[in-house]
DNA sequence: CCTTTGCTTGACACTGTGTAAAGTTGACAT
DNA sequence: ATGTCAACTTTACACAGTGTCAAGCAAAGG
């Protein structure tokens, strides 16, 4: 099998993030992570000094195994508010495949600096996304004029959260088809002219 | 002093409010808690049992404290439109009062059953104004016709939740003036046809 | 054969919540 | 005066989960 050969570091993230798409991101112990990998829990300390530093390497290597550059190659493509439509598709759909350690590194925010800095640090990218939308639209003279990019790009961010995404897909009950089409919906009324 | 003729369960509550207030709803221990009051720590758990008993304890507290249901008077009374620009305004500059509290909850959802019962619950209180200036709208007939009622108050309660505050206050940098107008005029876009 | 590397085993410190039991203090009743 | 009750204090401990430490083991490679 394949998997064997596998460094023990990467079937640790391998198990890390399994762990936390079943469980939806929370109450996965160290204990429970070094169980699924076959390894003692002090083997995982020995990859993984700490738990956010578990999280944070996990979060990069499932950007890495997901091409995620590659998936929103499409957005980049794009002008006006079709670049909106897509990068919102794009984002949107890549949420629920990061959702679980997404969970994790929110939950552990509030104590853990580490944590705090590294979903930050993530969430920083998405901004980025939400920005390059948000000026593609300005240069198409369809930004709604009451919004600078900045206010556009600050809403835009906070619209396209894992927190809000959350709460419609479970708490509300959507689909995530449904999710998408109503945040492009919504991006759409809200931000273009 | 007044204070003085507060019963203990009382004085808890306020030193709960106050910590939680301060801290912006993390990092406050029970013994701090007891400090703050004055008192020991096992005198609190003398008066409520869990911790999650004396978040919701308090959040039931400020509730009275603050007279929420006056405060809401005003958008009951509009009919339409304005009973939706009255409903954000309203809830929109409750959000700073409680949040505190409600991150503190929020917080503990994931590891305390009883913790997320009491902020749902609340919560659910919170749909319930979206739902009913939903409804007014939909009987003014400017509820945008994509929409049903259930899904525009779905959207309405993602858009005002606290969660989404949080992040255009602190994360954005939003002063509270800039918030509510930005919600009243996101609410206005996206659900009023 | 000996060393290094990666892992195991077991013990322990620390934090925070919650429990348990015995002791103190003041008010009020008889 | 004495007794009793309620509210609170003090001290101690159980428990979970993270993180540390040290000793040992086993296999690969010089």
């Amino acid at each position: 099998m394949s998997s064997e050969n596998l460094e023990t570091r990467e079937k640790i993230m391998r198990a890390t993030w399994k762990l936390l798409e079943e469980s939806g991101g929370s109450g996965v112990r160290m204990s429970d992570i070094a169980k699924a990998t076959g390894i003692s829990r002090q083997a995982v300390y020995l990859h993984f000094p700490t738990r956010a530093d578990l999280l944070t390497g996990t979060a990069r290597y499932m950007d890495e195994a997901r091409n995620i550059d590659e998936r929103l190659a499409a957005s980049r493509e794009a002008t006006g508010v079709d670049r909106l439509d897509f990068w919102v598709e794009a984002w949107g759909n890549y949420i629920p495949e990061i959702h679980g350690v997404g969970r994790a590194l929110i939950a552990m925010r509030d104590t853990d600096e580490a944590a705090a800095a590294a979903w930050n640090d993530r969430m920083q990218a998405v901004r980025h996304g939400c920005e390059a939308a948000v000026t593609a639209l300005k240069s198409a003279g369809r930004l709604m004029p009451d919004y600078s990019v900045e206010q556009a790009t600050d809403l835009l961010w906070a619209l396209l959260s894992v927190e809000m995404w959350e709460k419609l897909r479970f708490e509300c009950g959507w689909s995530q088809t449904a999710y998408v089409a109503a945040m492009q919906k919504l991006a759409c009324d809200s931000l273009v002219s």
